[in-house]
DNA sequence: ATTGACACGTGAAGC
DNA sequence: TGCTTCACGTGTCAA
């Protein structure tokens, strides 16, 4: 608590357990009328006046310095001597590691990424047109993988299955935009998959004439879900 | 490479610009006789013998320091102070966050590796439909390659998807195997799609511990459920 | 006894 | 001008 006495207690726990007797530094303070006199010159170096001020701020540095070691310490794990040397080096190989870590979990979160989005299109209703598309590009994000979209037909019947994020308000564009298709929806399941995800099965049926094929039908049902989610 | 000489010579480059002339260390070195000398006692400390082997040891822990201190600043990045405080400051600050991004990005990658191995399942057991590419082809037969069977984890949970013929005890048979692969059904889904298809989605949790990896896991729902119906 | 680690006071140099 | 930061020598404890 007490400032100036204080200054070098948390030295004790950054080293071993130096019992460093605070008495002594308080006694340095009243020294340091003596300091000028140990000098014996009479015209002592030209900080006469403000001597023990330099010797305070000194001291006030230290005990940062000493605060900051033990903060840094405290962060770096598995530190088993407690030096201050070890403790920078520890921590330099620390934040090496750190950072190879993180490169390497990014490169290859942004792989996992990018080829489960092939896989998946490939899985899809062999449509090779997302290689066309220009909106591909903005993969970088993490969570661009979902959603996944699949769709395929039984005579007259269309399945829909999205695997995607979860979101508000998407189970209903996603029927809004089935039933704008002219599809009505005979069935609807949703299932929610992990902490995020949602699986929603959804099987509608064709009313009168096919506007078009079968297959620009599941084509166009897929880029819309795309667009829309 | 002077061991003793060069004891100063790197701490210009952490601190600001000092260049500590090292000649004034050199004359320390031949200073050491004028240092007891100095004292002035006639008996001082204990130490006259080694008092300079001290001297150089200490100037060998400083050098130790300095060297550390600028191997920390150099690997933490945007430092705009070159203080001892402030690279001590500065690298417990990047530590915690460089802490913090990797466990984001680790629990991240979990949740995504799980989906790549959906991709590994969905290729073995979709079988080599990609090379036909005739999707539509498969609606006209409806029966061609039925049962097939996805599965994919995330965290905890398993989803598993079955598009089956419709047959009686087709369901209980699929959820009596899920149950005894020490899973715990949590939800359950069954479409009708067509005329004689079953639209299946069912999510478990694993207990416990995994008995094997995840692709293991996946691999052996698989086989399973493809034995079974 | 030797070695290593620490805090302290102090002069110097830059802002 | 002061205020800050630095390296140095030194005494002192502990393994």
């Amino acid at each position: 608590m007490t400032p100036d006495g204080n200054v070098t207690f948390p030295s004790h726990v950054i080293s071993h357990g130096y019992s460093y007797q605070l008495g002594e530094n308080i006694k340095d303070i009243s020294k340091q009328e003596s300091y000028s006199n140990k000098r014996g010159h009479g015209a002592m170096s030209r900080t006469p006046l403000h001597a023990q001020d330099h010797v305070i701020a000194e001291r006030k540095r230290r005990e940062k310095l000493s605060q900051r070691f033990i903060a840094l310490s405290a962060v770096v794990p598995s530190l088993k001597k407690m030096d201050k040397a070890t403790v920078l080096g520890d921590a330099v190989k620390y934040i090496k590691q750190l950072q190879g870590r993180s490169e390497k979990l990014e490169e290859e979160l942004s792989r996992k990424t990018v080829e489960s989005v092939v896989v998946v299109k490939k899985s899809q209703v062999a449509m090779d047109d997302y290689s066309s598309t220009s909106d591909e590009s903005s993969c970088d994000q993490p969570n661009q993988e979902l959603p996944e979209i699949e769709a395929r037909v039984s005579e007259k019947h269309v399945l829909v299955k999205v695997h995607c994020e979860r979101r508000q308000g998407c189970i209903s564009k996603i029927l809004n935009l089935i039933e704008k298709t002219n599809l009505i929806v005979l069935s609807n399941s949703v299932i929610p998959f992990g902490s995020s995800i949602l699986d929603i099965t959804i099987v509608a049926q064709m009313e009168g004439e096919l506007p078009m094929t079968i297959e620009d039908l599941v084509k166009n049902l897929c880029r819309n879900l795309l667009n829309l989610i």
